[in-house]
RNA sequence: GGAGAGAUGCUCGAGUGGUUGAAGAGGCACGCCUGGAAAGCGUGUAUACGCCUAAAGCGUAUCGCGGGUUCGAAUCCCGCUCUCUCCGCCA
């Protein structure tokens, strides 16, 4: 969430960057800064009473130990009336609160200034693209339909296990599925990211951290016995290493990776765009997760997206990136970038990654902070993005490499999934 | 799941009702010393909020979390969470 600070300090100018992401607040904020008074005043108030209650306490100590009873009883009534007084005040400095916190939550991050404007996806600007778009013949068959035919994965078999968007993977796809993860890790290893196994499951404080409670709580799954959530992605758990955590301004960036299954209630998804591997329940992904100085987090934002294009480029599939529009962006983000992939049988880009930069707003629930050259503590940034999530990957790779003998594998996931050709089930 | 013990600052660790934000040690930072280093010596070493234009300074809160007793709580009482040990179960 926004800092008290920035609100307060800059209500024009965040009324108005807000206004890209087509969020009126004015009036949320009006609010905020009334209870801010409200909550300054009473602490004003409690703290000068708290400061005479201490003095008095303190001169009570002195006054019995020499006999003064008389003093010492009147100054007893005195802390029994300020006590009581105070109640009120603490009261209302713990309501403003909470109403300030419960409204700032409401208010969205700050677009980049580069991000379009815009309301849909169609507002969403091509940044660049690239990649070899394969010349399939009109007998090109959807990546279900290959599943199929090379017995790939079972999703009815999905279905009767566990329900819709459940695919069962078998012989090749887990091979292939391997390999990805394998290649995925590897090359951020590579490339200077630590790798993390972070838990499944996390608590509503985490879930909050980063901003997944409240605003998507309903796309979590709940296991309400024990009060956790299942991760939607591991930029929660990765990202809540950092909670309430003050790092050296030495340590940044910090520079992690995880593979994690994800899990996506994907409540009011239906039609095509469920079809397959387009959208599931359960996926498979690789995650890269920075925390930075705010002077340097743009640098690595771009590095970040660098990275995620080397990696679409080395399994030759037809890529473009997209900048969001400030309708499409998420709740969170400053500015995010996302990558498709052509999907050459389904005529159609799907999203396989999406890279953002939260600034300060992830940082400030989280309580993530450095200390900078001035021993100064200051909130840090958090990016993250996909790098990659598999299924549509899988998708891609299955229809776009498919040809008449069988699917080839690029050259670059041999070495991983130890063939070069799915040509028959296995 | 059952029984017991515990949770103090960057770390270890003292503290069982009164200038304790917290002894002592270690670590770290800076300074002195040294040709350089080590040793030694000195100084410093939490966070949040409020007051102040800012800094300095001051006030308030914080010794796992929440509540209570008391003029006054790290210290007493209650609830919760977590950790450790033993038993049970188990990849």
């Amino acid at each position: 969430m926004l800092t008290l600070k920035v609100i307060a300090e800059n209500r024009e100018e965040v009324i108005r960057r807000l206004a890209k992401k087509h969020f009126d607040a004015r009036e949320i904020i009006a609010r905020i800064i009334g209870w801010d008074k409200i909550r300054r005043e009473s602490q004003q108030q409690s703290d000068a009473n708290l400061a005479e209650l201490n003095r008095l306490s303190k001169t009570i100590g002195q006054w019995m130990k020499e006999g003064r009873k008389e003093e010492a009883e009147a100054a007893r009534l005195r802390v029994a009336e300020i006590k009581e007084a105070n109640k009120k005040l603490e009261e209302t400095k713990e309501s403003a609160e909470k109403q300030i916190h419960e409204l700032s939550v409401q208010i969205p991050n700050l677009p980049h200034d580069s991000v379009p404007e815009g309301s849909r996806a169609e507002d969403n600007l091509i940044e660049k693209q690239g990649g070899p778009h394969p010349a399939l013949g009109a007998d090109a068959l959807p990546h279900w339909e290959l599943a199929r035919k090379y017995d790939l994965i079972d999703f009815e078999l999905g279905v009767k296990i566990t329900g819709a968007g459940f695919p069962v993977y078998k012989g090749y796809a887990c091979r292939l599925q391997r390999a990805l993860i394998n290649f995925f890790l590897d090359k951020a290893c590579e490339a200077g990211y630590t790798e993390i196994q972070p838990p499944y499951l996390v608590n509503a404080d985490s879930g909050y951290g980063t901003g997944n409670i409240p605003d998507k709580e309903g796309q979590m799954y709940y296991v309400s016995q024990d009060e956790l959530y299942l991760i939607p992605t591991a930029e929660i758990p990765v990202t809540n290493i950092y909670r309430d955590v003050i790092l050296n301004d030495t340590d940044l960036p910090v520079k992690n990776v995880a593979y994690s299954a994800c899990f996506r209630r994907e409540a009011g998804s239906y039609g095509k765009d469920v079809r397959g591997l387009n959208r599931l329940h359960q996926f498979d992904k690789v995650e890269i997760v920075r925390i930075d100085k705010p002077e340097h987090s743009y640098q690595s934002l771009q590095e970040m997206v660098d990275y995620v294009q080397s990696l679409l480029e080395a399994l030759e599939l037809p890529w473009r990136i997209l900048r969001l529009c400030g309708g499409d962006m998420s709740f969170t983000s400053a500015l995010t970038f996302d990558f498709e992939v052509y999907s050459s049988a389904q005529q159609r880009w799907l999203e396989v990654s999406s890279v953002s930069n939260f600034e300060s707003y992830q940082a400030n629930r989280l309580k993530c902070r450095y200390r900078d050259a001035n021993k100064k503590t200051q909130l840090c940034h958090t990016l993250n993005g996909s790098a990659l999530a598999l299924p549509r990957i899988v998708a891609a790779l299955l229809e776009n490499n498919q040809t008449p003998d069988g699917i080839r594998i690029p050259g670059a996931l041999i070495p991983y999934t130890g063939f070069d050709l799915i040509s028959h089930a296995k």
